[in-house]
DNA sequence: TGAGAATTACGAAGATTTTCGTAATCCTTT
DNA sequence: AAAGGATTACGAAAATCTTCGTAATTCTCA
């Protein structure tokens, strides 16, 4: 019995997806090579967690050829806000607030960014 | 091999730190009490995950009576800082900007955050 | 004081994530 | 066509996390 996310994917299965989300569709060998760019990672490992990926219906799975291919099957937007959703409830309690003030003192900011924070504030002040 | 978070405490994990935190020393019961008005848990199951946070130094735990009482050892502050900063890396590559985007998006925010959250970036301006 | 209740200690089992070895299959190249 | 390389399939194992049963210990109170 472990779980960490809520439901979302796990740490190596966000890697993937990361890489799948910033190259589009590749092979396993493609993916590992990436992967392996940040971590050692064997090929048959990443060819495993991509394959349970599948099942799961985290990823799409040509395979009309020898070398499968392989598409991120859910989308960057949705996974990125339905992590910060989980994190809301169960490390804030679904302040956003709080968890805006610590993403802002948690790193350093540029003044460029701090910029288009604000002008997304604005936008919703509306 | 499982690990989710880059290190800090798990789910279960947090749960009875932000009991720990919101009422300050507490007893298993008491922690356990206040944990199954969320989800039910059995008693032993506190138990254990309390020792284990003792043996990883999440809690200190003063023995002198039967009744053993437990007391964070660890800040909410750090803890939310770390849990924060290993989910910019691992999910927004670094970028402040964008997990701050997506913690606006993901839950309805209401004016008098949002008020709070421009004082902050006033205050950050400097 | 003795019985029963509460608490702690200990160990084990199920679930999941991650890793990798080995075999089977397919392709490439000579 | 055959050998060798690449890729996929399959299964197992290690590392936690989580849960809980059972025994041992301590307390309470009638």
């Amino acid at each position: 019995m472990a779980r960490a996310k809520g439901q979302g994917p796990t740490d190596k299965e966000l890697a993937i997806l990361k890489v799948l989300w910033a190259n589009g569709p590749s092979t396993v060998r493609q993916v590992n090579d990436h992967i392996n760019q940040q971590q050692e990672t064997g090929y048959t490992t990443t060819l495993k967690l991509m394959q349970i990926m599948t099942e799961k219906g985290l990823l799409i799975r040509d395979d009309s050829a020898f070398k499968h291919v392989f598409e991120a099957a859910v989308s960057a937007e949705d996974t990125e806000n339905q992590i910060v959703g989980d994190m809301l409830d169960k490390v804030f309690s679904g302040s956003a607030e709080k968890l805006v003030m610590r993403a802002l003192s948690a790193k350093q900011i540029s003044a460029e960014e701090l910029k288009k924070i604000r002008q997304r504030l604005d936008r919703m002040e509306d």
